[in-house]
DNA sequence: TCGTAAGCGAGACGGTACGTCGCGTCTTGTG
DNA sequence: CACAAGACGCGACGTACCGTCTCGCTTACGA
């Protein structure tokens, strides 16, 4: 009566195959960066035909979507101290952490760049980009509620002064990410740019 | 005297395949995007031997870079008004203007793609990408010089600021672009995100 | 005491699912010719599960064996009308009507195709193609006790003389078959290329 | 002026490759079989680019037929020893001889199956069947002039008298095929089967 | 003016990966 | 047991582009 889905007969799926796909995967975009991954490649270290990949994913980001989203999305904690500050220092440098990971970084650009080449993928992507964007939105806006920051304040470009420079740092690689500059960075958003003097 | 290089003889090339083929290559952005651009497919609409391709651009984005390079770079003024707000306005809101030109969006996320999947291109982009921050740095520059900056500004976020956020946009797709922002985006910048009350 | 073979329990055959699986294959051989049939097609149509298939017929001619054998062997008398020319003009009339069933000439052609690519099919199929072959050797061997025919008769050979030519032109198309052509092909055979003057 | 085909420009076609592929394909034949020719396989054991293949070749049974076609057609002279009984019998002969060269039977055997799957390929095979056709009408054409042959024959059907008993027991194997048989079965064919006494 | 040294279109070449199809086997229910 | 469902490993399919490589032809310079 509660069965979420209506299944009758059939060989279930199996829970290895899938565990090796996503291993191997996670393991090519390590050894040789995502841009190298190719769904044969996949199947043959997963010793899996490719038919059963294809079942299940129907396209090359989607697997690796699958393979770590998880991991990306796992390290996405919604800081709540009481105070925007922390809070944002607190998120950022969980961000800026990813450096430590530099398959991760990997993984992160070329799910950027599949995006822009292929639309279809684009959407998904960006789906998982709101989820990411909401933990941000939420906290700031806990922050004006509270009074911390300008109550006219643009949320939604707010949201992309926390990401933007985040992506354009791990895209454009013309300087390095530091989880040591979350604080400083976090600041000068807050003061804004101008002098205060 | 005038020819530096010692050439000897030879035919000259042709600028005749040299404009059919970055004709081409812009018509094939325009039409189905970058994803769908090929060596193979440029060459047939250009009517040009492959060989000619890969004689004078070894790569897609370089091929790319070439077609598109100059009207990207052609309309990046380096305003000079006086003052940093206007200044930055002026900037910000012909660099939002892209959007009136959707072809150009998509060279641009095209070849932020390939620099993420191709890293002998990254380099190539990057320098790119740096000709673009040199002016708003310098902008910037002045702004402190000025004191109408903060006189600790750490110049390279600060930079990261202002393209951050337009190439996240421009990337993820979740808001659009829109010129008119460009005037409440700065200032926003320029106050920070914090309470004034 | 009443079963011979001790089946112990178990469901029964489904002659339903029987029915259909022929009834399927007969189908897709009439609409795109034995060469597009498949046993993944077969079962989509049937309705059946591809376990079904598999568990009782082995091999795709097994399978169209099974469904066109009955038709194929049915119309196949044994003439005895006391004299070898018209029990002959008989039996080719029948054989050659057989291009009034074009999709029982497609299963033929197909079988015969079959027999060539799959060595153990063919052991099969040669079975059959004896059990053909009999009743000429019965008809003719009538006529050599009769004295209709040449005593050193190689009865072999007289036989393949009649299904030969059928066959060849079936396989190879280059000239129709026509039951009316039984009578003249038939008075041929019987009295040789030779001139008689 | 006169050249037969205008080629300008453009890399000159392989003949090395060429030989590659068709000398695999023969040995393949040879070793497995038609049935288990593949184009992959050809084209690993040739050393050459599946692309390649398919450009020269379009289909399995095109490759095969190239491959023995001149194979096969060299071994058919048109014999014309002044009478039509030896001149058959010569003919019959050499066609019988086929039987020494297995693989040679294996080709003719796959070839005349693939014609009966693929309708494309029907009509290549019919075109080879009637240059075989040719040689016998002519030799038989021949006969009738001479007085030899019944006045009235249908040429037709006579040509299928000499293959089909020929292309039956290749393709059914119910006797073998014997060069030593020619003469008999030519002699049965000239006299017919009907009693002379 | 003529030879040499490019550039050019054409297009074949060996490759790699693509995404699909059908195979025959298997593992689940349920009847 | 039979059966529907359907996932699985497998292998071949035919296609698309890749980047490289001959070809024969066409320019331009400089000796």
């Amino acid at each position: 009566m509660a069965g979420t889905n209506a299944r009758t007969g059939g060989r279930v799926r199996s829970e290895e195959a899938r565990d090796a796909v996503l291993t191997a995967a996670a393991e090519l975009v390590e050894e040789a960066g995502y841009g190298e991954l190719t769904m044969e490649g996949v199947a043959a270290r997963a010793g899996v035909a490719k038919s059963t990949l294809y079942r299940w994913w129907k396209t090359r980001p989607a697997l690796v979507m699958d393979a770590y989203g998880p991991a990306l999305a796992r390290r996405m904690p919604e800081p709540d101290t009481g105070g925007v500050a922390t809070d944002l220092v607190a998120f950022v440098e969980q961000l800026y952490r990813v450096v430590e990971h530099p398959f991760r970084v990997n993984a992160l650009r070329g799910l950027m760049a599949e995006a822009q080449l292929d639309p279809s993928f684009a959407v998904r992507f960006e789906e998982w980009a709101q989820t990411r964007r909401a933990v941000v939105a939420g906290l700031l806006r806990r922050g004006v509620e509270r009074g911390e920051l300008a109550p006219d304040l643009d949320l939604e470009y707010a949201v992309d002064l926390v990401f933007g420079p985040f992506w354009y740092r791990l895209l454009v690689g013309h300087a390095p990410l530091d989880p040591a500059d979350a604080e400083p960075h976090v600041r000068r958003l807050l003061g804004g740019l101008a002098a205060t003097a």
